[in-house]
DNA sequence: ACTGTATATGAACAGATGTTCATATAGAAC
DNA sequence: GTTCTATATGAACATCTGTTCATATACAGT
């Protein structure tokens, strides 16, 4: 047999996309197979390569296309007043960002290590841009006398770190609407690298 | 062949753990083989079948040993006077003892996803207790008027996510000393969640 | 209606997987 | 020195792995 009824490109592809990123992100990259993504998207394992040439390409242009599209949406933002607002800013795109892609966010910090030396450097640059802009906001404020931190590469990475823990517990229609989680970590934050 | 010059059960049951550590840290549970860790030991795989029944049981123990030691010695530790130094202590506590064991800390956070659900339900209720004493403390000192957080669980799950964060970045010999590293967060800790 | 191509199938590949087991033997106990 | 058992081997198992490819056919363009 061959070509099956209603089979196209441009369905297929985003399909297999979505499939991949839904089983790594439950099972992990290397539990899932070649042929329970196609079996996900109700096709043979074969078909997969008129999409990808391999697995590994899979993964990376997930995690490249999550990181890029955060830079977009970070910097598509209205510029702020100051650190303060900044940060606020900041803290409230972060989880906002982050919870409305969980499957990406999981796939992006697990499987770094299941990328080839190359697609890993390139991933990590990336992420490496977005702390940079945290960075640069700590920086600002610390020598305007607003903020407080003994090292702004720390309170960067504890920053993003204690954000990127509502993403283990949050489940919306949960005790908290988004507002008062965003309340909340902007809270700490602010406190955490007051003066 | 057969038995081979000076196996033993006490030597090779914790060099089998061992290799299984280090290696599941490293490239993942679903991605080490039991030959690879066989080999890392210098012995056939069927030899592992000596001391585990299968590599489901590898991993539990190994997870549950670590959870295990980590309660022990937090409530090996002296009593404090307050919520204010209860806090301090465990921040201290949380880096140090995590610090020497990145290896354990890695696989109990990243390989949940690949435990049996009944064994995922013990290591979990491990670690819900493990947060509960941090939880207790903050309750605390929310009540004696020295802590200030919207949320005593939001606030521990935010402090703990902040504090495993150091395991992301710091390398000993690096930049800073444990003892710098260890201020630095109690710094953040302490503003966080103050009044 | 006819043709060309994009898109699928399904079989095949070489090798890896977790696990079992009959067998051999090193070292301890007597 | 003999016996016993704990501890290893290495082959075998059924199944799964990522990937390739000849082949078939549904749809688009004419």
């Amino acid at each position: 047999m061959a070509r099956t009824q209603g089979s196209h490109s441009d369905i297929t592809g985003p399909r297999i996309r979505q499939a991949a990123l839904s089983l790594f992100a439950r099972h992990g990259y290397a539990a899932v197979s070649m042929r329970q993504i196609a079996a996900e998207v109700g096709v043979q394992a074969g078909a997969l390569y008129n999409y990808t040439p391999d697995k590994q390409s899979l993964l990376y242009h997930l995690m490249r296309n999550h990181m890029e599209e955060l830079l977009e949406a970070y910097s598509a933002l209205d510029p702020c007043d100051g650190p303060v607002e900044s940060l606020r800013q900041f803290v409230g795109f972060h989880i906002r960002f982050h919870m409305k892609r969980p499957d990406e966010v999981f796939i992006a910090y697990m499987e770094l290590r299941n990328l080839t030396p190359e697609n890993f450097a390139e991933i990590e640059a990336l992420r490496r841009a977005y702390e940079n802009a945290l960075e640069a906001i700590l920086e600002q404020g610390q020598q305007a006398g607003v903020f407080s931190v003994a090292d702004t590469k720390i309170a960067t990475l504890a920053v993003i770190a204690m954000l990127n823990g509502v993403m283990t517990w949050y489940r919306s229609g949960g005790r908290l609407s988004l507002d008062q989680v965003e309340q909340i970590y902007w809270d700490m934050v602010r406190k955490a690298v007051a003066v």
